[in-house]
Order: C-alpha cells, then structure tokens, then sequence
DNA sequence: TTGTATGCGTTATCAA
DNA sequence: TTGATAACGCATACAA
C-alpha cells in the first residue's frame, strides 16, 4: 500500500523529476497549451509517481487569491443554520472553494474573532449568516464586495433600521406570515396569539406582519405572549399562559418552539387541533412528522445558503456586489390547523365573516 | 465609520510608520520579550492605525504549520452530523484552529476531493467522519498521526473487520442495543423486530448486538425487516410490514427512522404503544417532542466531535496519535415502550420470565 | 516551446 | 535590543 511521501514533495522535485525546469512543470500540471505533449506526460508522470500536492498557502500567496470562502453563522447544531451551512458548502465546493466554517454562538466577542480569522487567511469572500453583529461593524474590517449577510437579524434592525440593498439574502418572513394569518382566518380561527422571543429583529417582523394582516382582516385583537430566546427547550410556561385563557390559534416564532408546545400542551387539557391550532415556522424536517403534522411555513433554508454563495463568487469575480434578494417562502398546510369546527351553542357567525374586511367591528 | 484599507497593508508598512524594520516590528507584534517597551507601543500603535492583520498564507508557509484542522463528514444537514460538527468546530476554535469543513454525501469521488482539498491547503489535521471511504484509502494520502476516524463505517467494517486501534473515536453503540434489548425484555415485549439499512457497517453493529442480546435473554427470535437507507422519508412500507404481522416491539436503525414510522403507522390500525412498541437510536431533540416520547439509545454527539479534535490536537503536538476511544450512550426511555399490558385472555407468563435467561426455550 | 529570475508576506538566523 | 537577509513554495514576466 502506497505512504504518503515522508519528505514534503514540492514543485522542484517534480521538475527534476521530469528532466525540466520549475516553471515548465508548472505550467505543464495546469495544461498550458503551450507545452509540448511529451514533457507534459513526463510532468503528470513525475508528479503521480511522487505523490506531489500543491501548497495552498504559496499558491495563494503568490496569486493574492485563496479560493477559500468563509461562513460565520450562529449554530452548526441549529437546525435551520445547518440546512443553510449545507447548501453554503455544496455550492461553494461544487466552485472549487474551500470554506471555513465558525460559529458565532450568539457571542460577539466570538462573532469577531471569527471575522478575524477569516481576514488573516485572506478569505476571498466571507458570508455573515443569523449573527449578531451589526454589518456596519463587520463592514469596518471587509470590503463591501466581499461580505454577504444571511438572514441578518441584529438589534437596530427591530427598531426599523433598513437592511443594506444589496449583498443580503433573506426570506419573505412576512409574507410567509401573512399567509398564515390568512389561512387561519379561512379556516375560522378569529382570536390569534403570537408567541416569540422579543428583542430579536427576526421575531419584530414576524409579529409585526402577524399584526398587519390581522388588522387587514378584522380579526380580533392578536395578543402576544413574550417567551425566552431558548423558551423551545420548556414551553410548560407558555402551554400554562395559553391554558389560562386559550385563543383560537397560536402562531410560534418557529417550528422549535410550536413542537415543544405541542408536547407540553399534552400535559395540560387543551387538545390540539380540537381547542387550539398551532402553527410553527421554518419547515424543520421534525414538523412533518409530528402528531398533529404542523402547519408552517417552509423557508428554503438550503437555497439560502446556495444564493448567498452565488451572489458572494459573483461579486468576487468582478467586484460588483448583486443586489439583495428576499427569497420567497411557502405555507405547508398541516394537521394543526383543520377547518374550524362550529363552537358549542349552534352556528357561530364569527367563522364565516372572517374573511369580510371589517365584518368584525 | 473606518472603512477597511484600501491597499493592502503589509508588515512592512507597519515597520516603516513605527520607524523599525519589519525583523523588529514582527517580534513586538508577537510579544517577544526582548523588545524595548517603547518600540513595542509604536508597532503595535502603528499596526492598530494602519488595520493591520497578518497574512496566514505566509506565516503558514514559513511556519510549515498552518493552524487550520479539516473535517470530511456526511452531510452537514442531518443532525447528528451537524452535531459532531458542531462540537468539532468549538473545540477547534477554542484551541485556535481555523477548521475546514467538507460534505461527502455518501460520495467516494467528493469524499476524495475533500481529502486534496484538505492535503493542498496543508491542514495540520484531518478529521474523518462517517465516511465510505475505506481508511486505508485515506491513509494512502495523509500521515497517520494527522487523521482521526470518526464512526467510521466502511464496507469492510460490516463483515467485521477492526477499525484501527488508534486514532479512532466511535460510540458503544452495541452496548446501547443491548440496553434498549433489556429493557424491552424487562417491561415484557419478547417478539423483536429490527429494521435498519443493510449494506451499512453501522447498521451490522447494532442489529448484531440486537440479535446476540436476544438469544442471551432467550426472547422469540429477532426478525430483520431491511429498509432502504433513505426509509425514513417515507416508513409507509416499513409500516405496511410491520402491520402484516406485528411484532411486540420494533427497534429501529436510528430516531429518523423511528419518528418516520411512529407517522406512519398512524395510517395503519396498529396503535404506538399499545399494540406495538418503537425504540429508536441517536437521541436527536425531535425524538424528546414526538408523541408518544421516544425510547431511544441517545449518543454524545457533541462530544464525539470534541474528542477528536482534542485527540488531533494532541496527535499533532507530539507526533503521538492516543489509543482509540468508544464514548458510552445512554438508555433514555420514553413513552413508546411502557411496561407491557398482559395480553387479554388472561394473565401472560411471557412477561414475568423475559429476564430469566434461559427460561423461554 | 522552455528556462531564468523575481516577488508574494512572514519569520528565523545570524550579525551588529 | 535591533537590523539585514534568506527561505518557505509557487507562478509569472521576460528572455531565449
């Protein structure tokens, strides 16, 4: 069986190898045409039979390219971040780039770190996905053209801020919410709650959209329930708020923390779908299996990944950075949220005037 | 707002605004003791003014040692591999590695791309991790004391041939089975069923351990129901089997397959857990929300990724890969096998002598 | 078609 | 305590 050569193996022993000189066994392993067959061969040959590998680094070095790109994203053990980072690394190596991947961890002091490392080895390109970190600050230690931001989600952007025109891909979150509020209102359901974590940006948006279409559809009031960034891991709280006084339907921050409920609702005497619908976001693989199947809204988390590569070699190419594009979701219809049986008492009128704007007032 | 430098800004223009030379201004950037105080401030004053950052590529060439640690895994969106990731990365960061991450996706050709990928950039370590390729393959390409195998599940490893005794990070996943084998044994179910993806060393281990902890206890015999290896994308035929002639207890390959048949079966008239039990393998978080709670053998993903990265680290500091490691997994047990009813038609003695070996023939 | 020489940015060796 | 210089491995401008 063949070792890996024990002594480093570098362009020079090819050439002497081949009976040429440095440059031509350069030239020749990346078939200039204008080397003559023959050396070529004695080239190719001298090299499989050395067992000779390219540096990188000098190559790199040489070239002020690294064909390396970098992905700073929160969590490799998040679901929805991991379906990004997939189709991130596929697109990216389908290129022939290399791609660090860190994770930020919600921490900014780790977020810059990472910045860092990917500048010290001079990442062609580097995409910021879910971070913390505003982009103007992560703008002040990479160029523009080479930065591509995911999903961003940092403070000033609940406040209203504008996310930058271009080199940011994001997903129709709105839309995709609004959809929902929709089908809801369809199926009957009148009295809604969201439930999300505040303070993020992702989670003002989403409940901001909830609350417009609400309005736009004379439904009831939307009442919101704030719940911890990690509330998925213990929904007992929330499934107890929602006992207390149960609305028609909850709509969740994501699929996490809509499947954590319907377990922890299991342990009160709220049944779902009969009491209340609850819908998620996001399309995790786990909603589909879920009893009831989940109602929510499927983000295409790997195409995320996919474009933002595509959009970051663009610009690397030619040093224009494509504008942002806002990647559209889709309602999947689950379990969770069945044509609303008439309540108790005989008809109730409120399911049929859901969907006559201002019916309700 | 600074902006990131214009032209690039080299050791020697840091050199040359703190008026030493380049020899000098890279040893008070490292914090070399024997440079004067005052020269220090000025080189680092400079380097902080002019955004200096050094470049990796020519340190690393220099150094012949490049800090950066590739890890080779299946696929970056299914959790458990997403998980060893994730504890691989964070121990990699902590220990100051830039870490290369490569998706094989049960590829022989991409998996051996990663492998340049990783040979050219000259990363001090490579991580391999539930790969097709045959170590030895790798081994033809990377120094041995710069590899560590992770669950690895070759071809050959199913017709039992031993991974190597150093260098290798793998979970008990036998004795796992085993647990989960008493413990059905212990809350009465005798008739076992295993279903898994045949063709996978993995799949060997555990249906093996199944079979071996079956006969110890004298319960009925195991039957084997071979799945496709991506059946959990759709149990129905798995369900439909199972239906046919049902066994007391099914235990499946891992939680995927398991919450994919839990969905499944609902369409079937067979009831989970009342008329059959389901265990399942991996303890992923979708298997803690499904209903019923699944039983399941939870292994330390986590964990496994930083342990390998801790055994490269080691391996590449002092030349000495440690002897190879077989992290435990734990039972944890959930709804889906609860103590088991007596059959009707009166009390069941079956139940009573599961845990008397030798009492069944 | 091939060879020679230089430089990419850093660090280590040697000399001052 | 500091400075000049060579070398890491490769690719290219220029010469032949």
């Amino acid at each position: 069986m063949r070792r890996p050569p024990e002594r480093r193996v570098v362009l020079a022993d090819v050439a002497r190898l081949a009976d040429t000189s440095e440059a031509t066994a350069s030239r020749a392993l990346k078939h200039d045409p204008r080397i003559g067959e023959a050396t070529r061969a004695a080239v190719h040959a001298a090299a499989a039979k050395l067992g000779y590998v390219p540096n990188a680094a000098a190559r790199s070095l040489r070239a002020q390219r690294t064909h390396i790109l970098g992905i700073l994203l929160d969590d490799l053990a998040d679901p929805v971040h991991a379906k990004v980072a997939a189709g991130f690394e596929e697109a990216a190596a389908s290129q022939g780039f290399a791609v660090f991947i860190m994770t930020g961890l919600h921490d900014q002091a780790r977020e810059q770190r990472a910045l860092t490392a990917f500048v010290e080895h001079r990442a062609d390109g580097i995409i910021v996905a879910s971070c913390v970190s505003d982009p103007a600050d992560v703008l002040d230690r990479v160029r523009a053209d080479r930065v591509v931001f995911v999903q961003p989600d940092y403070p000033a952007l609940a406040d209203g801020a504008e996310p930058p025109a271009r080199g940011v891909v994001r997903t129709d979150d709105s839309a995709g919410v609004a959809a929902t509020v929709r089908h809801l209102a369809e199926r009957g359901y009148r009295r809604l709650t969201y439930a999300g974590p505040s303070g993020w940006s992702s989670n003002a948006w989403r409940r901001a959209a909830a609350t417009a279409t609400v309005e736009e559809l004379g439904l009831g009031p939307l009442r919101f329930v704030d719940v911890p960034v990690d509330a998925w891991r213990d929904p007992s709280g929330l499934a107890l708020t929602l006992a207390d006084d149960p609305p028609d339907a909850v709509l969740c921050y994501d699929d996490k923390l809509a499947l954590g409920l319907l377990d922890a609702l299991r342990s009160t005497s709220l049944v779902v779908p009969d009491d209340l619908a609850v819908v998620g976001f996001d399309g995790i693989p786990a909603a589909r299996q879920s009893w009831p199947r989940l109602t929510t809204v499927e983000v295409p988390s790997v195409e995320v990944g996919r474009h933002a590569v595509e959009m970051l070699i663009s610009s690397v190419r030619d040093g224009r950075m494509p504008a942002s594009e806002v990647l559209p979701v889709s309602l999947v219809i689950g379990d969770s949220t069945p044509q609303r049986a008439p309540r108790t008492g005989g008809p109730d009128a409120r399911a049929t005037v859901a969907t006559l704007p201002g019916a309700g007032s």
